[in-house]
DNA sequence: GGCGCCATGTAACCAGTTACATGATTGC
DNA sequence: GCAATCATGTAACTGGTTACATGGCGCC
């Protein structure tokens, strides 16, 4: 995961991983956050990977790590970006990281991507409803709060990528 | 996180880990699963704690382990109840996995948990519109949308959560 | 001269999952 | 007789976080 998100920042320009963290601060923190211990070693494998490579810049006599992207690693961020959105059933970081860097795909793209997403989404909420079907019949007592925020939820992010998908396609 | 629910299913009833899994399956697999791999060892840990008791119940000549809550495990389980639902920018699990135990709480206990959390969502929704708001003065150009799910996303849950002290409140 | 920020890194820990191993019992 | 389910467990791995260690630079 957070692989990609320095990809996806590498994307754009180049950067130390002290930048990468800085950037995510103010632009991602909202609903994904990583530590130096996570970004560094990341960094490191990234390099091993080839998917991005690294220069040494002294600057005031300071080696600087300034990391950039490679042809190989635009490709598998791109690979990455136009995969299925998985689907959580609590969780929302995993749509959220590809929405952000969605300016790297195409309107058509965006789209595929969304409606995978959005029809991926609606099943889920159906084998929910099913659930609860089956809990009425056979007369548990189990709490259905959690069950009834779950279809709430399902219908809100429904709604709300449906949203999505209409000021996209505004755009053009 | 594992080791309170598995408290909470023994709140009602003794059992093995087997039968853990799979009350779990249909009651909470919905917001919250864990493996065997996680429950097995999360009982020996909790035996070594003393927050539960192992009888082996032999069956047909098999063995069957069966576990019991003590009444130190109530009091820490209880506690954990009461104590304030971490808010989390993206996660609904740890909001769900208590009200889902939400039985063992009077309604006065329920109203103060909720409304505690109600307000933690509400600050941080104004932190987020504060952000919003310096992102525009400065006039940048990261993706907003993902800002703009967040601070649906918050009222989404705030909202929902308003009805669902309502129709606790309404129960009595 | 000391605080805050820039900058990099590692070791220990954490809360799990996955995959594997084992074996009894039940139902067709 | 064999598949599904009941039942328990461990080792290796995963994707991180926390805490710690180090040191330079700018500025008041």
């Amino acid at each position: 995961m957070i692989e990609f998100i320095i990809l996806g920042f590498l994307m754009t320009r180049n950067m130390t991983g002290y930048d990468i963290k800085q950037t995510m601060n103010i632009s991602t923190s909202n609903f994904m956050d990583a530590s130096f211990g996570s970004i560094y070693p990341s960094l490191k494998r990234l390099v091993q990977k080839k998917l991005i490579y690294l220069e040494e810049i002294a600057t005031n006599g300071k080696l600087k790590k300034i990391y950039s992207i490679t042809d190989q690693g635009k490709e598998e961020f791109i690979i990455w970006l136009k995969s299925p959105i998985e689907v959580s059933k609590t969780n929302t970081t995993s749509a959220l990281s590809k929405i952000f860097f969605f300016d790297n795909l195409n309107n058509e793209e965006i789209t595929n991507s969304i409606n995978t997403y959005i029809n991926d989404l609606t099943k889920l909420k159906n084998n929910l409803l099913d659930v609860k079907e089956m809990l009425k019949k056979h007369d548990n007592n189990f709490e259905i709060s959690t069950l009834n925020f779950g279809l709430d939820f399902y219908d809100f992010t429904i709604n709300w990528y449906k949203n999505y998908l209409d000021s996209v396609n505004k755009k053009l």
